[in-house]
Formats: C-alpha cells, sequence, structure tokens
DNA sequence: CGACTCAATCGAATCGATTCGACTAAGCTA
DNA sequence: TAGCTTAGTCGAATCGATTCGATTGAGTCG
C-alpha cells in the first residue's frame, strides 16, 4: 500500500449538530428553546400540524389511513420544523427490529477481502439479506472495545469461520432469540450450521495425489487458531487447533497420507504460501514431490516459490489448491483443486436467517466440492 | 462461481425466538405466562433481584456505584431468567448512539471488493472506525426496498464515490445532524470531502505519454453513472456523466489529449479492461499506440486484449493505469500508473467521521497521487 | 329518518433501557 | 455529638416512535 500521500487542509466545516443546531433557530422556538441541541420529534411535527403523534406517524409510515389534506400538512409541518423523518434509533426498538445482520470474520477485514472465496461468500449473502431488506455489519471477532456481536442491535448473526472464542457472544445472543447462522464452524448448540465437505473434499484431493504415484507429499494449512502462527505442522499443533476448516482438511489429506509434513501459514494468502512453499522446498529433508495446500491462493504461491526455486511445476513438482477460484494471471497454470461453491454457501446462510427471522424454521445446509483437474499435478519424475 | 452444489438437508433447527420461549418455560412464570414470547428484560431482573431498574441498569454498565452483594444479585437474577444483558436497541435509543457507521458503495457488494483500491479504503476506514469502537454497515445506493442510510440506525455515513442520486437521502441525515463523509465525490454542501487529484495526476500521466511522443491515444474510462452503461466516450456523455472520479480523470486527460477517443467500461474490472480494449484495439479507424486506462483493473485488461491481438506492450502499444495496485501475475508487466493513497483515504475518512461525532469540526483533506513509471509505456514504434 | 359502515383521527400504553437528582445510612472529623 | 462526606440505592423522567382500541363524523342503505 503507498503512503506517499500529502494531506492538506483547505478549509474546515462544523459537526453536522452544530449546524443543525443553527438550523432549528431559524425555525419555531425561536429564543426561549429550552435545549439548544435537541432535534425536532415526531411530536413537535404534530404539534405544529395541529394533529396527535399517532397521525403524524401514520403519514410518515404510509400504513393506516389518512386523508392527504392531513398528510400534507404534517409534511409542511415537517419540513418547517426541518424534520429528517422518524429516528431509525426509535423505530428499531420499537419494533424490535434493526434492519442489520452482523457478519463476523475472524480474520482483519484486509485479509478476509483478500481471498476471492470470502469476497464470494458475502456476496451471496449479501444478495439474500439485501432481498429481505437488511443490511451487513461487519465484525471481526476481536472483543477489543469495539462494538461486537453482542452489543450491536442485531436481528441475526452469520458467524463466518469462527474460533471459539466467541463462545460467550454466542451464548448471549442465544439467550436473547438472535438467530445465529455459522458458515463451516465447528457444530454448536442453538446455531444453524452451513457445512462444506472439507474432509471428504480433501481426500478426494489427496486420493488424486496418490493416484499420480506420489509419497513424498507436504501440506501447507490455513492457520490453526486466532494467533495465526506460522510454523512446522506438529502432531501437537494439530491436536490444539482451533481452526475447525484448516483441521478437516488436515483430516482428510491424513485419511491418505497419515505422516506427510506441513507448514502452517498466517492467513489465505499469495505471500503467506509462497514462504511456506520456499520453506518446504530448501528444507534438509527430502523435498517433496506434491504439495496440497488448503486454499488456492497458498496454491498459487507454492508455485511462485517453485518458480523462485528453478523448479517446473507440475514436472518437477506437483501442486493442488482448494477452493476453485479463477485468478487471473495465473497463466499458463490451471490448479487443480477441489471447487466450492462459495456463493453458494453465502446464499444458503442469507437464506437461513431469512427463514429463521420469519419465525420459522431453517435447515442446515452442506455443500459438497467438485474436483477440477488442472495442470498443476503430474505423476513424480522418476528418479 | 461454481454452482456444482447439492444442499442435503440434515435435521433442522427451530427459530431461535421459539428456543427462547422454550427456555423460558422452565424459568419463573410456569403457566401464567401472559405473553409467550416475551424476553425477559432488565426491569423483571431487578424485580427478581429485588433492586430498583435503576440499580441494576448500573450494575451491569458498571458505571456508578454498586456494591458487589448486590451486582452478584443482580447477575444471579439474570441467570436464573436468562437474561442476556441490556437491549442494544433500546441502548442506542436512549443513548442516541448506535455504535454504526454507514459505508454506502455505489457498486455491488461483489463488483466492489474486487477493486483492491476499495479494499485499501475499506481497511483505512475500518482501521478508524474500528478503533472508535464502531462497525461497518455495508450500504449499496439501490434504494430498492431495503435498509437504506437513511433508514437504517447510523451515527455516521461514509460515502464511496457515489452518484448524485443520493441527494434526498444525504439531505434528510443532513437534517438529522448525522455526519456525512464523502470519498471522492461532487462537493455537497454539509458533506466532509475527503479529495483526490484526480485531474492533475490524470494529466500528468496524459503529459508522460505526450512526451513519449504518442498521439494516437484513447481512454478507458471507469462507468460514467450509476447504469453503468458501456460504449464509446461521446461528447454528449461526458456531459452527462454523474461519475465524478471518471469525469474528473476525462478532464485531466482532455487537458493534453483534447480529442481523444475513449471507451466508457462499466466497472474497474479487468473483464472490462479487456473488452474496452479489443474494441479499441479492432476498430476500423487508425489504431491508438498508447491507451490510458482509468484504472490499473482496466488497464491490465486492456494488456491482456492486446496479448490476445498479438501487439506487444509497450513496443506496439503503451499502456498506462490509475491506483497503483500491486497485482500478482501481471509479470512480466509493471504499469506505469498514479498511485494512490487509497488506504490513507480510508482513514481521513475514519478520523474524520471520528471528529465529527466528537462534536468537533473535521478539515477535508485532500490526497495526491504519484506518478510511478512502469515498462507498460514506451515511445510509439516508427512508422 | 334511524341504524349502520367506514374513513379519519386521537389517547394511551409500550418498546427496554439510562440517568439525574434525591434520599438513606454509615463513617468521619472537629 | 452535631455536621459532613460519601457509597449505595431508588423514582421518575426521558429517548422517539408505533400501534391497538376507541371515538367521531360523514355518508349509505333500507
Amino acid at each position: 500500500m503507498s503512503t506517499e500521500a500529502s494531506a492538506r487542509t483547505e478549509a474546515s466545516i462544523q459537526a453536522s449538530s452544530e449546524i443543525q443546531a443553527g438550523a432549528q433557530n431559524d425555525g419555531d422556538e425561536d429564543a426561549a428553546a429550552p435545549r439548544p441541541t435537541h432535534r425536532p420529534t415526531l411530536a413537535a411535527v404534530a404539534a405544529l400540524a395541529g394533529v396527535s403523534p399517532s397521525t403524524a406517524s401514520l403519514a410518515f409510515s404510509g400504513s393506516g389511513p389518512v386523508s392527504v389534506a392531513t398528510r400534507d400538512r404534517v409534511l409542511a409541518a415537517a419540513a418547517t420544523l426541518n424534520y429528517g423523518g422518524p429516528d431509525p434509533r426509535a423505530q428499531s426498538l420499537r419494533r424490535g427490529r434493526s434492519g442489520i445482520v452482523g457478519v463476523v470474520i475472524e480474520d482483519r477485514l484486509r485479509d478476509a477481502f483478500r481471498d476471492p472465496m470470502n469476497i464470494a461468500m458475502l456476496d451471496g449473502l449479501a444478495d439474500e439479506t439485501g432481498a429481505l431488506g437488511a443490511g451487513l455489519l461487519l465484525l471481526t471477532d476481536t472483543g477489543d472495545g469495539a462494538i461486537s456481536m453482542d452489543t450491536a442491535p442485531l436481528d441475526a448473526v452469520v458467524l463466518i469461520g469462527c474460533s471459539t472464542r466467541l463462545d460467550r457472544a454466542v451464548a448471549v445472543l442465544r439467550q436473547r432469540g438472535v438467530p445465529l447462522v455459522a458458515i463451516e464452524a465447528a457444530p454448536m448448540d442453538g446455531v444453524l450450521d452451513i457445512a462444506l465437505d472439507n474432509w471428504v473434499a480433501s481426500r478426494t484431493l489427496a486420493r488424486h495425489i496418490k493416484e499420480l504415484g506420489h509419497s513424498e507429499v507436504a501440506l501447507v494449512t490455513l492457520p490453526l487458531g486466532p494467533d495465526r502462527a506460522r510454523g512446522p505442522l506438529t502432531a501437537q499443533r494439530e491436536v490444539d487447533s482451533t481452526g475447525f476448516t484448516a483441521s478437516e482438511r488436515i483430516r482428510g489429506v491424513r485419511e491418505i497420507y497419515p505422516d506427510a509434513r506441513g507448514v502452517v501459514a498466517a492467513g489465505s494468502l499469495i505471500e503467506e504460501g509462497k514462504r511456506a512453499g520456499l520453506e518446504l522446498l530448501t528444507e534438509a529433508q527430502q523435498r517433496p514431490t506434491a504439495v496440497i495446500a488448503q486454499s488456492d491462493l497458498l496454491a498459487i504461491g507454492v508455485i511462485r516459490a517453485a518458480e523462485e526455486l528453478g523448479l517446473r511445476v507440475p514436472v518437477d513438482l506437483s501442486v493442488a489448491g482448494f477452493d476453485g477460484v479463477r485468478l487471473d494471471g495465473l497463466a499458463p497454470y490451471e490448479l487443480t483443486t477441489m471447487v466450492q461453491p462459495a456463493f453458494e454457501k453465502g446464499r444458503a446462510a442469507g437464506r437461513a436467517v431469512a427463514a429463521l427471522l420469519d419465525g420459522g424454521r431453517a435447515e442446515p445446509a452442506s455443500f459438497t466440492c467438485t474436483f477440477r483437474r488442472g495442470n498443476t499435478t503430474a505423476a513424480p519424475r522418476p528418479l
């Protein structure tokens, strides 16, 4: 990110509240205003229009019969008082709905958005919640003072690949009766699960590698916990892992290659894949002939690492990914990978939210990946 | 996006409200419950704990003196009643703050997130609003029934490259005294502006092209309006444009090349750039020797188009972009472009929001781009 | 012409918490 | 021991709108 910026002051505007206060003085209660920072309310508008607050409310909401004359009078009064319509905060209290769905992502925003899978999911989610008339509030699972899933006025919450440190907040929301949907998370009570067959899909991929004849295989995994610590994949770390998706995908591969080495990356990023790839390929031990990466971004990074070391893919090294992103600029490679329906996952989550908000039930969904053979995997070179 | 997914039903969970209702029956008011769907309130907790609601409130918020014994009693009562803490909706009404900052992007979510510049900006913005303890609510400027900037409980709103069709909503928010910050938008009254020197920067770029000796130059522009209509850049469209950034960048180029041809793209996407590039490079008219694209993504697309047509960059065609993204896989090219401080723009917007919410003033900021010479521009080939 | 209907409007309760000022009782100083 | 402070608690007003049931008046039908 470039920082060669120069911010230059030009003028200054006042805080809007002050602007507002000024505007109001032109209005009704000139000098006798008891509170200078007080904004007009529906009641004030109603009073000026000579109707009751209930009628004024009807005039604004349009629900219920109001004569044209009355409504015009109310609207005129509103204009006079510079009233900007019903306060959404009050509405959301009264209605019991805020129209906001929280999306909790474990990453920093920046990292989360760099993975096309997340974006596709969000897109699918937004598709459905938008149709529902709700907006998406982005939240991270760091509870650092900021607003969080249990302090924000949310109608529902979607958890995306979240760690267990959200347990307490989840419990609170469950108590409050706020619908909870989790995408690829360890099953939790009262949380609707949108699942992906990570385990099976990874096994499929590993089988493919096996069938090609590889025996020296290594893994590059997604982070195993919120700390996103890099390093070799030890048995201990594998056990301690709280990264649900990562663990499942490891399990799938372990079914075929119980003893494969591995490196843990700090995120689903090309740089991370490259870093891990360099580590694996320059190790003192026997160099792997195939690398199974837990995301396409990581796989691309591994390919870059191989290129940098003068290894040809797939001749000298087979590389497989996971996700099925179509990234520009990968040519001439076409990743061998498991294609996952990320957009559909998001949509399913959105539909689940809609169903739950509707007071009904919602069915957990489970999605499956499909194998896509690219040109980055091949039989190992005979010795 | 793959759609080869199979969603399979597994079990079903009830809507949380029903779960809640069920749980509550185990609690206090067994059969005589007047309203079955009623969740416990702070008042109920207070009653059970034998204290006043005010004290219970203090026990939860921690502000104000409460004896340890009392607090424990309140907390115990809350646990008994399965009370999940104060309702954020009620809090936000009472406090007059929701802790939510709206971000309005004109694109569909999907498209907006595909441009790294937007992500960088959002990241910078999230950085600051996060520190402020606020979350980001994603909104689009399509007013289709969904929640919008004037119906959501927002403390402030950041407009990102937004069209003028938001005028009415902007007016409403101004009335309400909600701080408004716009990034790269046509100056509006009462809206704090975070500007970029699009005009000057584009002229700089055009000068560079001119100095290289190009006379046959073409533009690929960003969308000129919310309709995102593609097509040749006519004088009429240029006049009618409501795309602020696009217009400014056109103006900068026009200063050097008043009569350059152009094609309007439907978004800042590689595909769009390619499409526009193909159009420009296969036209019946004289083929341009240089293309100035209004974003790096578009520029990359143009390069892809050139490659497809067997043209070498920069020998047969010079291509310049705008933004300064570092996209993996562009090798061996390094775009000639104007590097803009997107992250800093976002931060500045966030800081402005913070200042305005603080009741103070905020200074509009203006950022400048820096020229970066890559290897995609060169002197035109002599005839 | 009386009973009835329906549109238009109003009153009052309600959503669920926060907060200011008042009040009590205990601890402390002079 | 009178006078003061202070920690702890409570009442009541407030935030700003929505909504249900009641009321009024004009028009309609028989």
